[in-house]
DNA sequence: CTTGATCCCGTACTCGACTACGGGGATACG
DNA sequence: CGTATCCCCGTAGTCGAGTACGGGATCAAG
């Protein structure tokens, strides 16, 4: 079938969604993504199912999963287990919480010290560097 | 002098400060911390100098500087150079602003999709599995 | 005087997510 | 037909912040 050759190739899938061609095959190293069939010759020819894989993958590697967890998450694609699946991304985002309450004190810290450093008025020696001590 | 016979050993200052032996090398070999002299023997002690640097450093890391910029800071350290310090800092904080813009909408999004895994009704395929397509 | 803990120094490995390189085959264009 | 661009596959390198390992020296305790 003329069909198959109209696929595209790895690097159209890879263009197509905005990685590179070494991208796709590590994930095919990974197990993330298969390696379809070469219809004709020794070119393989990429379709839907693999769009919508990588698709997959972009969505969950966003929210922070990653690529084991999103592994497991394809591994539960049938959308059944949503029990395991709430769970990761239970996970996921105590992760993010806690990342979050970090994030949150750094840049309190930061932004004073930032605002210190530029309204210093007689203040010989510089607050940021004197904070850290 | 008996003096420098009581002073720590890399040992006991790495105890002390709550890091590893390897990883007070390891900052010896990127220059944050300066290999201190073996007063008698072949065993480096180590001065109130070096556990002021060691704090230093892990006061600036929590701010979420990288050991490189660090190395800058601690290059600055006299205080008489406010403006570069307050640039680096300036810069540290725009990528932790990032970050936490990121960090929080994965939160909203997370949190949004644990809730809906927990409260569905009727649905048959798990909410999450469904976002991610 | 031996044993066990430390120290010294150098090299190599870890983790995650890619990125790069190299040799050989295939295909498209002029 | 030449040559430029893909493709295939395998292996190796990158980054940051350590961690681990191994051989030899030294030190304190018993
Ligand atoms: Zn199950
Ligand atoms: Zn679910
Ligand atoms: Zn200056
Ligand atoms: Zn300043």
């Amino acid at each position: 079938m003329r069909h198959d050759l109209e696929r595209p190739t790895i690097g159209v899938f890879a263009k197509a969604a905005g990685v590179s061609v070494e991208t796709i095959r590590f994930y095919q190293r990974k197990g993330l993504l298969s390696e379809p069939p070469k219809p004709y010759g020794t070119i393989r020819r990429y379709g839907n199912a693999d769009v919508a894989r990588l698709k997959f993958i972009k969505a969950a590697q966003a929210l922070g999963f990653s690529l084991d967890e999103i592994a497991q998450l394809l591994r539960l694609d049938d959308g059944t287990h949503c029990l395991e699946a709430a769970e990761l991304a239970a996970r996921r985002l105590a992760d993010v919480r806690a990342r979050l309450t970090n994030l949150r004190r750094m840049e309190r810290v930061l932004s004073g010290l930032v605002k210190a450093c530029h309204t210093r008025r007689g203040h010989v020696s510089c607050p940021l560097i004197e904070a850290l001590h």
